[in-house]
DNA sequence: TCGGCAACTTGATCAAAATCAAAGGCGTCT
DNA sequence: AGACGCCTTTGATTTTGATCAAGTTGCCGA
């Protein structure tokens, strides 16, 4: 996965794209790097930007997928519901990550932002035609699909044989890594997800994801403040404590 | 997931393939449907069929990944494993899956037959050339990225949410749709995996999935016999108690 | 400045699954 | 047939994390 965040910030940066984009600021990043002037000018044209606070939802679980969309700023949750009310997250989405559902008009996802987030829309009929006539275009679908596979399954790797500890520091580095791809990795941060979320994000109760916290920060590995800014003095300690090789 | 399987039933019957992949009976799904009949018997030439027994590994965690793969035959575990050991099975893939990571040159990870399985093997060099030139293989090979993933994110939700009972009863819904896919759920089958294997997919012990099954076995939910044989009287009462809606 | 509320923490107890331990099947090799 | 080995089942006990139940903290609006 760092590997992949490399090679998008490579893209952006050898590329000779025009700011037509800059309307949706979606040159930052996503979709735009494989597409020609002319395309992007259409794209920007048809694009849509908006604003959606903590815990509204984007896209609903079982909703006719719309439109794909670039995250200009913030966070998405994806997530998963039982019939019962049991949750899970599935995925976390920062930006400057694609989202959609490509070929696929039924969402099996709840997308719903977790923090204050911009996106930048495109109608998905938008999308498909520039699919069909940009070949380049689809291969970048393709990568960000492998790499959303990617991270499912070292998740599931975290959620079916890790202990609470290891879940809790596991996020930690998950946020650590992700919440600022431009800087790399950051020692210091926000959490962009409550004690209920993170709970639902790692197969766990609340009150055990507090407890591990606690016991992360008595154990020196974490310092907290506010309850949702923390610092990690030495990432390493925590990628240790996480399980991570 | 049942909606991928109609498609690609679809796929088979509908196009005209000449049968010159029968050299490796990769016609009965898998990449061939999107090629020409000149590219098809480009692939089958360079086409190499293996078998694999229980056990034998395909691709090695880490080792890099120098061809693609049709299974014909059987089941491919895919896993990840922690440094300590534990281990995790992030996915299964049945006949005619088409395993491979394209784009990717690292294999992250352990994909190891299940069961005596057949697969024909195309060298990445020439699924690469042909993906350059014919873009429907690509939309192909992003639509299988997409269905494993659409696969992974469920499991996600089975492995941080469910009980036992319910990690048992939706392993075994998994397998009665998957293990023939031709003629759609079976209500009888054998087994693919051990009871490792099963504890392994689950995030469970061995002893926890045994109980299980023991405990579906008495509430009369299956039938079991060798251990390995299972009947499902019916599919309704086994996805109630797998928690599947 | 004071409620009031939501998010978080902490404590006590409980339950589900893990662990430890011992049999019980079943196939194979001699 | 008998002995060995592997896989599976079953039982007893322990542990981890869930559940139930108070408290804190911090934030916002009155």
């Amino acid at each position: 996965m760092q590997i992949v965040n490399e090679h998008r910030r490579k893209d952006i940066h050898n590329s000779d794209i025009p700011t037509v984009c800059a309307a949706c600021e979606a040159r930052h990043g996503g979709v735009c790097g494989t597409l020609t002037p002319d395309q992007l000018l259409d794209l920007s044209r048809h694009s849509t930007r908006r604003s959606i606070e903590p815990g509204r939802e984007v896209i609903g679980q079982g909703e006719t997928t719309e439109s794909y969309a670039n995250i200009i700023k913030g966070v998405v949750k994806l997530s998963k519901v039982l019939a019962d009310g049991r949750q899970q997250i599935v995925g976390l989405q920062f930006a400057p990550d694609f989202m959609g559902r490509p070929f696929t008009r039924e969402s099996a996802l709840t997308a719903e932002a977790a923090v204050d987030t911009d996106i930048c829309c495109f109608p998905r009929t938008v999308i498909d035609r520039l699919v069909a006539e940009a070949p380049g275009l689809e291969h970048r679908l393709h990568e960000q699909a492998l790499k959303e596979l990617d991270e499912a399954r070292d998740w599931m790797l975290t959620l079916g044989r890790k202990t609470a500890q290891e879940k809790v520091a596991s996020f930690l580095y998950i946020i650590a890594t992700h919440i600022d791809p431009e800087n790399g990795t950051a020692n210091e941060f926000d959490l962009p997800l409550s004690r209920a979320d993170i709970a639902d994000y790692l197969g766990l109760t609340i009150e055990t994801v507090s407890r591990q916290i606690t016991k992360l920060r008595k154990d020196n590995v974490i310092r907290i403040e506010n309850s949702r800014h923390v610092n990690v003095p030495s990432l390493d300690r925590l990628m240790h404590v996480a399980g991570i090789d």
